[in-house]
DNA sequence: TTCCCGCGGATTTTT
DNA sequence: TCCGCGGGAA
């Protein structure tokens, strides 16, 4: 047997070797999920002969993606360069510039982030004499967005929704939307995934070569896929069926993002024959941490339970903590998080909150404290305006037609080309159904009504394109950037227009940009430059998360999913907050929120700490608040308050007397009443209980140590 | 053209 | 409470 099969444990290895047919891995919290896919491809090549060539895995996000590399780097040594391993986004891209020529593609596209997106929108509904107020282009957005993931183009969208007004509208600006997009040589993030699914089923030859080249797919995270994704990663394997995927819908936390927990679900109906595999083993967390975490998913009624188990030690009992108000509930995990790192028993903790304005307390907290954090969110360094302003002109380098970009920096720095003159052009453009950069030509070499001095200004913003679009051809992208700098005296402009500090610091931030930038420069000038866009336009920001020991991490619990801690904080543990009130009149939106809060406790090794406010200012006013409906399922038996700490010592948290249950032995259940036990099965460190109450139809099964159990008989 | 004030809206955001 | 945007004045 050869040596990666060593260190697994029977159900990893199970997934490992298991023939190369369809696979479904139902992995659990911390049950090593990266490490089995990683393992597969190390075993498809070692010892089934599988040539790394033909293996294609699939994650969600970079990080995912990086980390997968580089467990697969030390399993496989160079070898390992020869998979193919990235994002959905990442590949569809590359498969698109590689092959999109047969949907009418420009190889030379750019990918459109969520501003230009909006920003796009936005335009579209005033070609369209809608009022952006009325129509929020955000919603509009969404409406679009999810359109798109699940596969509906403009003529299927619009024939959908002909009698909803709303639906009617986005209709029209979708259309609108697609038609600037291509005007701009631009593809939005969903449009990459559509975009490849219909360069599949549209040129089957295309997709025969694919299918030929990767005879062996591979997809992490798949309770988060959209429909686009899955009928991807269907097309890629339609022919072989060599699909593996694995995923856990007990963390499936974005359906608002069109994830849709169905395809986990019809993966068995869709491959019939498919193998699945559970993993239960977890290596993270305590048992206290494991059971609490239990108790709470269960409550959800639309899942497939999993019984996860571990043989790590009990641990600490959980703290629940209340505090008066979000101050003092910040101020209190301060504290906190200095005792632990004085007595060196925390190692990294991570605070973890629903919402983004909640981290606002904590960090004065910390900063009060003197404690160093790191606040993932916020604004990232690619939304920079400054960084975002010196890749446009790169990007217009690379592509002039790209009119967000050409909007975006056609007066910035100041040239002169105010609102009037850009709506000018911006007219013409219309009128003439042009893209900007060639109204902007026409402006400014015919008379087309504008001033002299306008056409002026305009001609010379057109000759700093002209240039820089030549040095694209010939320069690294680091000395285009340095050109572009140069020419527009962007720094001359970010010290004047904000003295001192500021100014300085945006500065900083580019001279960051050029050294991202100069890690493209042995690739070649025009390959560079598309590769260096690329990586700016699909970066996202958990993606520079490093460990960085000593400092502690404010995150929302959606970016938290991947993550593990020592210590774990989750804060604002209240109803309207967690779970959230805007999705309390819809059930399945109020399992995701428990989905949600699942995700964040199994993210702790060791501690874990719930803590709410007793009032808390939200939106303004400060008001009081109920305790979170989750806190009431986590057994008491497993918990803690501060106060409770002064005097106890820490307990263990598996009470010794659950061992003894037997068939046929009468018990009774604070809520279900009266009742004889069926069955009795050790789960690991624990017991499964098969109860049949008195009265009622059927058995319940419940955990020792969880059940509030009384003998009877 | 640019700057400043007032109003409205504020969940989460892998790419 | 705080941020971004649009409209009006300098």
């Amino acid at each position: 047997m050869p040596d990666i099969l060593a260190e697994l444990n029977p159900a990893q290895r199970q997934a490992v070797v298991a023939p190369p047919g369809p696979l479904l891995i139902l992995a659990g919290p911390g049950s090593g999920k990266t490490r089995v896919i990683a393992h597969r491809v190390a075993y498809l090549i070692q010892a089934r002969g599988v040539s790394p060539r033909r293996i294609m895995a699939v994650t969600f996000t970079n990080k995912a993606a990086r980390e997968m590399k580089e467990r697969l780097n030390r399993l496989l040594g160079p070898t390992a360069l020869e998979l193919t391993v990235g994002t959905f986004h990442a590949i569809c891209a590359r498969i698109l510039r590689q092959d999109g020529a047969a949907l009418g593609l420009d190889r030379s596209f750019v990918i459109y982030d969520d501003d230009e997106q909006r920003g796009l929108v936005k335009e579209s509904l005033v070609d369209l004499g809608l009022d952006p107020k009325q129509h929020s282009p955000g919603a509009v957005l969404g409406a679009i967005s999810a359109a798109k993931s699940q596969l509906m183009e403009v003529e299927d969208f619009r024939r959908r929704h002909a009698q909803d007004y709303f639906q009617e509208v986005v209709g029209r600006v979708y259309e609108r939307y697609q038609e600037r997009l291509r005007e701009s040589k631009a593809l939005d993030f969903d449009d990459l995934l559509m975009g490849a699914v219909q360069l599949f089923q549209r040129h089957p030859p295309v997709l025969a070569r694919y299918q030929e080249r990767y005879q062996h797919l591979l997809v992490d995270e798949f309770q988060d896929t959209n429909l686009a994704q899955y009928a991807l990663a269907r097309l890629l394997a339609g022919g072989h069926r060599h699909i593996c995927v694995v995923g856990d819908p007990d963390q499936s936390i974005y359906s608002w993002r069109s994830a849709d927990i169905r395809n986990i679900l019809s993966f068995e109906r869709d491959f019939p024959g498919a193998q699945v595999v559970y993993l239960e083993q977890n290596y993270r967390s305590t048992q206290t941490v494991l059971q609490a975490a239990h108790a709470v998913i269960a409550k959800n009624k639309e899942r497939k339970e999993k019984q996860l188990w571990t043989e790590n030690a009990a641990g600490p009992p959980i703290m629940m903590v209340e505090a008066y108000d979000e101050k003092e509930e910040a101020q209190w995990v301060a504290l906190e998080v200095e005792r632990l790192l004085s007595q060196e028993k925390g190692g990294q903790c991570a605070v973890m909150y629903r919402t983004n304005a909640q981290s606002r307390p904590l960090e004065e907290a910390f900063l009060h404290l003197g404690l160093p954090y790191q606040l993932v969110g916020g604004t990232r360094f690619y939304e920079r305006r400054e960084v975002r302003d010196v890749v446009a002109y790169l990007r217009l380098a690379h592509n002039p037609y790209d009119s967000a970009s050409l909007a975006r920096v056609l007066n910035v720095p100041p040239r002169g080309i105010g609102a009037k003159t850009i709506e000018d052009v911006s007219r013409l453009a219309r009128q003439r159904e042009l893209p900007l950069y060639a109204a902007l030509q026409l402006a400014a070499a015919e008379d087309v009504g504008l001033s002299a001095a306008a056409r002026q200004r305009l001609g010379g913003f057109l000759e700093l394109l002209h240039r820089l679009m030549a040095a694209a051809k010939e320069l690294a992208p680091l000395a285009l950037l340095n050109l572009a700098l140069e020419r527009t005296a962007y720094r001359q402009y970010l010290v004047e227009s904000e003295p001192g500090r500021p100014g300085e610091e945006r500065w900083e931030n580019l001279l960051e940009l050029r050294g991202v930038a100069e890690e493209y420069g042995e690739m070649g000038p025009g390959v560079g430059l598309e590769a260096f866009l690329e990586r700016v336009a699909l970066h996202s920001d958990t993606d520079e998360l490093g460990e960085k020991p000593e400092r502690v991490t404010l995150i929302t619990l959606h970016q938290a999913k991947g993550l593990e801690f020592p210590a774990v904080f989750i804060v604002g543990l209240e109803e309207g907050i967690l779970p959230h009130s805007r999705s309390f009149d819809d059930p399945a939106q109020m399992e995701e929120e428990r989905r949600l809060f699942y995700v964040g406790m199994t993210r702790a090794q060791e501690r874990l700490y719930l803590v709410r406010a007793f009032r808390r200012r939200y939106l303004g006013a400060s008001t009081p608040r109920l305790p979170s409906r989750y806190l009431a399922d986590i057994p008491a038996l497993l918990t803690i308050t501060p106060r409770e700490r002064g005097r106890a010592a820490e307990r263990p948290a598996a009470p010794a007397a659950l061992a003894a249950y037997r068939a046929g032995e009468k018990v009774r259940h604070a809520q279900f009443g009266d009742g004889i036990v069926v069955a009795a099965q050790p789960a690991r460190d624990d017991l499964e209980v098969t109860i049949a109450f008195k009265g009622q139809p059927g058995v319940r099964k419940f955990l020792a140590s969880l059940a509030q159990l009384e003998k009877t008989g």
